[in-house]
DNA sequence: TTCGCTGCAAATCCTTTGCATGATT
DNA sequence: AATCATGCAAAGGATTTGCAGCGAA
């Protein structure tokens, strides 16, 4: 299990091995497709380990980073999220995520569409990728089923007449879902 | 200009015409191609107009959002940051950045590469989007000649051995800068 | 034993808000 | 004159840091 490879990573760096930084991991492992934050792992370690601090989440997150163990994203909500790397050993990574503007859904999307884009940058503009995160705004299909106004352009919803501008930001959904075929 | 077109905006949804709000959309709008931060902007602001609020940047910022004049970027480092629309009359936009891991330099790139991508995932799977962002991690052709190490894959440098990760994160390098081509 | 790690609380940093004053329509 | 916007200061929310005690090597 890649719970053995990370200790290795540890021992290598010279950082120590503690139930702490194995927990921290653990917890994201068992939630994939998810983009949990910072604040949500800590109610999910806690729930198994009543002692451990805010801070030490912070700190565990920061260096699963570093590690390139795990990756933050942020979807413009004013809050960190992580996510499990794909592949510990280096392979390329694929964040490709849709947003739905109607029911602010986040799915994520397995395939690389972008390796001809990449190719022609580095050919081009002498720019070497190494990494991406593509970000498409939009709205699923059940929201445009549901929503006429859903299927043209901006999203309207999102401005009120005065002056009350989106207030409840830290609420946005965040699930783990996948955009599935269905035609 | 768009000074204009602003004008006829805010009128329209009942909001008043202020200097601060002109102020700030015309700072954002001299300083085309760059991402300015509130704190930025409110630097900027305060050398026309001394007496202005960090407060007022914010509320006015959020506003232009809201009327999709400018829009709200980030690159990981924990600060918002703003750049001008494109179209105010509701084109579409196009948000291609490559960051560079070696000098952290933000290239901003012109061209969509993601209409192909962009109508598979409608036609499949019913997803339509309306606006992406695309962020593009790796290096540049300037760091690249310099480092050998920048050819290849992961960000190493970030990391140094002992616990002192990444500390001045405020500090990233955003400038206005376009890949050329120069094959 | 040694040195790094944890937990707690205090400190920071960015951003938002309340309120009295001032500007726009 | 009626409202809405501004500026200031205080509040808020997320993340970081200092430090004494604890735990891994």
């Amino acid at each position: 299990m890649e719970q053995d490879v990370f200790k290795k990573m540890l021992k290598e760096k010279g950082l120590k091995v503690t139930g702490q930084r194995l927990l921290v991991l653990e917890t994201i492992g068992a939630h994939p497709g998810e983009h949990l934050t910072a604040e949500e792992i800590f109610d999910l370690a806690r729930a198994k380990s009543p002692e451990i601090g805010l801070a030490t989440i912070y700190r565990a997150l920061q260096m699963l980073v570093n590690l390139h163990v795990i990756r933050r994203v942020s979807f413009d909500d004013g809050l960190a999220r992580y996510e499990l790397s794909r592949e510990l050993g280096g392979e390329r990574h694929h964040h490709h995520h849709a947003i739905c503007l109607g029911c602010k859904t986040v799915f994520s999307l397995e395939e690389d569409l972008l390796e001809p884009l990449e190719q022609n940058l580095l050919e081009r503009l002498g720019f070497d990728v190494t990494d991406h995160e593509v970000k498409l705004y939009g709205y699923c299909r059940a929201c445009r089923q549901k929503n006429p106004w859903a299927g043209g352009h901006e999203a309207e919803e999102l401005f009120t007449t005065d002056d009350k501008m989106q207030k409840g930001k830290r609420t946005m959904k965040i699930e783990k879902k996948e955009l599935e075929e269905s035609d």
